[in-house]
DNA sequence: GAGTGGAATCGAACACTGTACGAGGGGCGC
DNA sequence: GCGCCCCTCGTACAGTGTTCGATTCCACTC
């Protein structure tokens, strides 16, 4: 049993390339140009080698792929460990949903291979830590943060479709909510409900719409985490929750306010 | 603007090939083989025709795996209108997480693209009225949804990832829990609070381990939305949620019960 | 039945993919 | 100078999605 993270990386002395900067430029390459755009050789091309070189400090493509994705969450903000739970927890939320915005094609990458490169493990200790601080305890810790993880990683997945169908159809968000009525007419012809949300968003923004779903599912994970952490009589963190809600501006990143 | 869906399928008389046929076909070597098995020739082998004849009934891949997509969704047991709608609920999140385990590539294929197919469009507007029996309304009504679906697709992202790892590096879950414990050796050394989380589930079923995180995320997110209703004091459901929760039994299948 | 037209199938070819292999270069310690 | 080892790279192979044009086959009209 042999994993990326257990062999180290060539001695640091590589002349011309080294792991990290092949991982760098993929992470360019993939920025600029997509999935599909990564192969081998035009990865080699980026860098001015070889396409074979590469193997020489990689197993095999799949092993890079685990590096490249290890790399996006070194870009994932850590939750401040002073902060309140709720805070720090929603901090975390935007700021990883963020980052996977800003590298769509790690979206892809995290439903096929399992996670467990270092600064992976790092991001879930510091949440585990910010659990710990809210009261959690054992098993919950993992399932607390779990929940968290999963639904900003679900409420984050099919945006990113959406981004980059409008990346590489070339079509803005407009055209494409267009579009999107015209196939509505036909396939939801039975259910007259749905044209009628749809109908609802006409002419909304829909990254300030969008934004708002996230919030409002944010929202309701942390209040059913807090709903067990009463029920199972934890005790509470250093900033206690006020009754109805948390209090306003904590919560939110600024770009949202008011934006009801 | 074009879609699959806009464009019918060809004339029903197809004598060889048809497009269901072909779906079909393909649902099922993706399950026998995974994702990287299915290429057009190795599917047209299959159904025993040449690789190029596919492209009458399909315009490429991509519309291919369109078709696919939503013929997994076709399979996700529908929510029952008529129970209470944390149990809808509840039903519809396993059914859907059930589906998603019997065709693990599908989870990958949901990052990439944009579900607007029938049976897609067919089960998110039961979730409407799943969602509108329970009290929420207009643009509430597609958050909700939305935060349980993406708690649901976020969930079962990485259970998958750990099934096909497990798949195809030939290994059984125990083996791949002591290679897990080599690799967190290292890579964890500055977290000695995760080993210790890891150590907790040593010799556990790793199967319900995963259904208790899992039931414990939809709890939380479905006490969220609940908290919402109550919030927004909206006409309950004709079933109301007794206090402390849902009455027991309800909420969780049969495997689940006293698991604890 | 002969003939015709379109629906459907298919083989060959193209540009591209990941990677195995082995030949080489270049700098080091002796 | 010599050998050694790290590193680079060209070549080659099997396989990919898809285009194009030729071919088959069936349902129809005369």
């Amino acid at each position: 049993m042999t994993s990326v993270w257990t062999r180290p990386s060539r001695p640091a002395k590589s002349p011309a390339l080294s792991r990290p900067q092949i991982v760098r430029a993929a992470v360019e390459l993939l920025d600029a140009q997509g999935m599909d755009a990564l192969s081998m050789r035009r990865l080699a091309a980026r860098l001015g080698s070889g396409a074979t070189s590469i193997y020489w400090h990689v197993a095999n493509k799949d092993e890079l792929l685990d590096l490249v994705l290890d790399e996006v969450f070194g870009e994932v903000p850590l939750p401040e460990p002073e902060a309140s739970w709720r805070e720090a927890a929603s901090m975390f939320a935007y700021g990883l949903r963020a980052t996977l915005f800003t590298h769509p094609w790690s979206v892809t990458l995290i439903g096929n291979r399992v996670t467990v490169g270092p600064n992976a493990v790092r991001l879930t200790a510091r949440l585990l830590e910010t659990f710990t601080g809210a009261g959690f305890q054992g098993q919950f810790l993992d399932r607390a943060s779990s929940t968290l993880l999963a639904y900003v990683l679900g409420a984050t997945t099919p945006e990113v479709a959406w981004r980059s169908m409008m990346a590489d159809s070339g079509t803005n968000e407009h055209e494409l909510f267009e579009a999107g009525r015209e196939v509505m007419k036909q396939t939801a012809r039975d259910h007259p409900e749905l044209l009628a949300r749809y109908a609802d968003y006409e002419g909304k923004d829909a990254t300030i719409v969008r934004a708002l779903v996230f919030d409002f599912g944010l929202t309701c994970v942390l209040d059913g985490l807090e709903a067990h952490l009463r029920r199972s009589g934890a005790s509470p963190s250093p900033f206690p929750a006020p009754e109805g809600g948390p209090p306003p501006g904590t919560d939110r990143p600024e770009g949202l306010k008011g934006a009801r």
